[in-house]
DNA sequence: CAACTCATGGCAACCGCTTGCCACTTGCTG
DNA sequence: CAGCAAGTGGCAAGCGGTTGCCATGAGTTG
């Protein structure tokens, strides 16, 4: 036993509760969580009794016998990103909806942080919700055998998977570039671990490989505004008329680095983001984006995770999509040749 | 006994890992917990054995015994709000190091859901560190005789406290502004239960009457970006050189309202923030803001609630005060009263 | 009025781990 | 070689709840 045992300083116990109410400690459990089989003029004796003590039960102990917690961990790719406050915000509400807590797991963009976070905490969870994941597919795997699981932002076959609908998105963006004239675009690549990155780009050859578009690939670069800033002295040596972003960070520090070295936005050059996070519409002018559906992200998988805890057969088929939604502000605009030539001085190659 | 008993689905625990190595339970505990209790050797082969079983110890069962989770519950006033990532991510990084999992308990800005959250999640936690909390004093005070708690951004006498030097982060900013030649500045005011709000309108009305400067006040207004834009309507109505924001969101949603109506910033008016967000960079022109060491103010916070969970003595006497640091970026320039009058078609309120 | 059903409450085992205390084995010392 | 200390390992009592099963008494039925 721990040392303890400071007079009456511990909290009450069912035994306290009991004891003083003149029952069984069963009489006082099942008054608490078993309705209807107690007396119901005992057990609102009980209850008063157990409120008067300051009684409140210890989540520990009914969690070792039952096995349920009522906790689920979120682990995220990296806190301090906006991207991320989105989805935090939506799995929380549909966390605490169900009836449950949220322990949050920040992998710091480090596989080996990341199963340490899980790891410590996995005894203490009812389920995981992986957001944006840096694990391997076989340490997913490993993982999901322990505890139920949701994969969010990532497609692991055989595991119940949230992400969004990439493709679609790829696919209005470059409509509207088109539709205002552009013919030639560059994409600025994320990091190469990004299950996000590898899909948008491949969809953006694909559409432009079907509308006969030119695009041209620069990167990686980290998805961070400095990545952003950092990407436009690769793209001032081979300019194009319209820029697609692996995010809205990215984008963000791309408008900047622009505005650093006088380019105008969009009279110059296009620059469309993803995500649609904070700050996106503050900057001028307002950039346009592929807007994610984060708070539904994070409620979806939270929803689909508490529907596995609770016995429902997890979803392994083909992964849950959700549909993204183009927000146009003023950061793209008709392709005018001439001017974003002339605005990096980069002679004949125009357009390419 | 819980229905489960499926044939060996269970993780095993210390009891299998005990007669597979031929010991008793207590060797295999403390093989784990207690290094030099047991044989070396023993130890290595008990510790090869479970972890070949995929042997964890359960969490739960341990702290039931030890009182102790080792998991930590980080209240916040509101997950969404960008001010709270740097100290969301100082927070964790300081409880990672000490070894602590952190909950996350979000508050969404109303009194009832953050005693909800930390109702449900204060028996299983170590401490907590309530963040802006909407608590009322009485309420905190409660929660802190049941579990180590620090207060971060709010003075609780009596409980030991972690906040920013408004005061100090006032008079850098009324400096700044007076070297630019303003001598009238208009405060935009946060919600009245801030408790931030009132200390920075305190010290800059004191501030003020000492250097003989003309203060107004406008609001209160909510601390979100459309809380600074619809209070440009009422700033137009007695426009001043200077504004001084209850916040970033504030200060940011301010710009936008003002370049909605064509002011220049910071030829027309001179905007100054506080905390030194997330996007604050990002705006044209740059928002000049009184940056929070945010991420020392969760880590802070972290350090001092483990120490005390740790047995140290509480500090409960004066408040440990983090100092603020300016930042100057575009939004801030010298004052030219025919401009801002101007700016504003106020006839001869200029300077007023 | 006996037999039976049903509502209610109590007993005690158990969840998985920690730890005080005791027992045993070695290796020394006097 | 007896006596003792130090080093190891085991026993068993909990930590605070939950729940299967049984006992009791009241109400119901034939």
């Amino acid at each position: 036993m721990v040392e303890q045992r400071n007079g009456d300083q511990r909290p009450p116990t069912i035994y306290d509760v009991a004891r003083a109410a003149g029952v069984a400690v069963s009489t006082v459990s099942r008054a608490f969580s078993r309705p209807g089989r107690v007396n119901a003029e005992t057990a609102a004796r009980i209850r008063k009794i157990a409120s008067d003590m300051g009684y409140r039960t210890n989540p520990l102990a009914r969690a070792l016998l039952t096995g349920r917690t009522s906790v689920i961990a979120l682990a995220i790719a990296d806190i301090t990103n906006p991207y991320y406050f989105g989805i935090i915000r939506g799995a929380q509400a549909a966390a605490i909806d169900a009836g449950y807590t949220m322990l949050l797991a920040n992998a710091q963009e480090s596989d080996r942080l990341e199963r340490e976070a899980l790891d410590r905490s996995i005894g203490m969870v009812d389920g995981i919700v992986l957001t944006s994941t840096r694990m391997s597919d076989s340490a997913i795997r490993k993982m999901a055998r322990l505890r139920p699981l949701i994969v969010l932002n990532r497609v692991v076959v055989g595991l119940p998977c949230v992400v969004t609908d990439h493709r679609h998105g790829m696919r209005e963006a470059v409509a509207h570039l088109t539709e205002l004239g552009h013919t030639s675009m560059t994409y600025v690549a994320g990091p190469e671990a990004a299950w996000a990155d590898s899909v948008r780009w491949q969809a953006l050859r694909e559409i432009a490989a079907e509308r006969g578009l030119k695009v041209h690939r620069i990167g990686p670069h980290p998805p961070t505004v400095a990545g952003g800033v950092t990407a436009v002295e690769q793209f001032r040596t081979q300019p194009a008329g319209a820029v697609i972003a692996y995010n809205d960070m990215v984008a963000l520090g791309f408008l900047q680095g622009l505005a650093a070295l006088g380019a105008k936005v969009p009279a110059d050059v296009s620059v469309i983001g993803f995500d649609n996070i904070f700050g996106t519409e503050l900057v001028t002018p307002g950039l346009t984006t592929v807007a994610s559906p984060l708070q539904t992200l994070g409620a979806t998988a939270v929803r689909q995770l508490v529907a596995t805890i609770g016995g429902a057969p997890p979803q392994t088929g083909d992964p849950v999509m959700l549909p993204t939604r183009l927000v146009i502000r003023g950061s793209t605009g008709p392709f005018r040749r001439r001017r974003t030539a002339a605005a990096f001085r980069s002679g004949s190659t125009a357009g390419g």
